[in-house]
DNA sequence: CGGCTTTGACCGGCGC
DNA sequence: GCGCCGGTCAAAGCCG
């Protein structure tokens, strides 16, 4: 099926979620949970061999999938997943394909973890281990390397620019710590790995997967992600949303050091991921 | 053996 | 009230 035969229903249907839920938060269905939508460009040119398909974008967390059911109007399965790094932790995640862009995953993040994330050095591993296992859940669609990821509070899965390319390894995994960990981050951030499968091969050959944080539409932030460091690039004033965000992470028994790093990233304009030799 | 994926069934909300 | 659809559950099987 393509992308483009379908009704532009599912397009919407996390955003639309998204959307509602900040705006009619009383209309839609059950109690509207904080959401948080993520679109994750995958672009597999050619890369034969270890890459097995696309899957959704792999973040500190664990995710356990409990659940896939075809979407109406998509061709592609949404799959959903519940955070397994800790029992108790709600945390939960959708992806499913943009209708629009079949190399567009669209994850929806919903509640937010009451645990603190894994350890970064751990992740390195534990991160890489569940993006192939991650990967390999939504099937079909070409091998590709080029992956935007942007959040997003309205419905702009489609478009996005790359900006600056990055070298990114187990960085990423530490931005999408920041990216997907909370469900409060309400711009438009778009990621774009390029040069090998930002979520397979790369991650476990070397660390040169370029990466480039976009902005879909209200920039907040662009980051650069190198081995050892990563930058970011706040254009727009953050809200106490985000100041909330860090302050819950503090509460939660994440190093300090990090999330006041973390912090200073998003509201000066620079930050450095302490790198962790992988 | 533990954890994860798969997949069909079940449940609840929403629209007609 | 009924049917559709999305979200979750849970059993079975797979894998490291």
């Amino acid at each position: 099926m393509d992308s483009t035969s379908l009704s532009p229903k599912l397009d919407s249907d996390a955003e639309k979620d998204q959307l509602e839920g900040e705006s009619q938060a009383s209309k839609k269905r059950k109690v509207v949970v904080e959401k948080k939508v993520v679109t994750v460009r995958i672009e597999t040119t050619n890369v034969v061999g270890k890459v097995k398909n696309e899957g959704p974008p792999s973040d500190f967390w664990s995710w356990r999938k409990y659940g896939q059911k075809p979407i109406k109007g998509s061709p592609y399965p949404r799959g959903y997943y519940r955070c397994s790094t800790s029992k108790g932790c709600s945390a939960k995640k959708q992806v499913d394909r943009s209708k629009t862009d079949a190399s567009m995953l669209i994850v929806t993040y919903t509640s937010s973890h009451n645990h603190p994330g894994p350890d970064m050095i751990i992740s390195n591993k534990t991160s890489t281990d569940h993006l192939e296992t991650q990967v390999a859940q939504l099937k079909e669609v070409p091998h590709k390397e080029n992956a935007t990821i942007s959040s997003q509070d309205h419905d702009h899965d489609h478009d996005q620019q790359c900006t600056q390319p990055v070298d990114v390894c187990d960085e990423l995994d530490a931005f999408h710590y920041i990216q997907s960990s909370p469900v409060r981050c309400s711009q438009d951030i778009v990621m774009d790995l390029k040069e090998e499968d930002p979520f397979m091969g790369k991650l476990e050959k070397t660390c040169d997967t370029t990466l480039g944080f976009v902005l879909n539409e209200e920039p907040v932030c662009t980051g650069l992600i190198s081995h050892s460091q990563v930058t970011c690039l706040s254009t727009t004033p953050k809200s106490e949303e985000e100041n909330d965000f860090f302050d819950e992470l503090e509460e939660l028994s994440i190093s300090s050091s990090f999330t006041s790093f973390m912090r200073s990233c998003y509201f000066s304009s620079e930050m450095s991921f302490p790198v962790v030799p992988s």
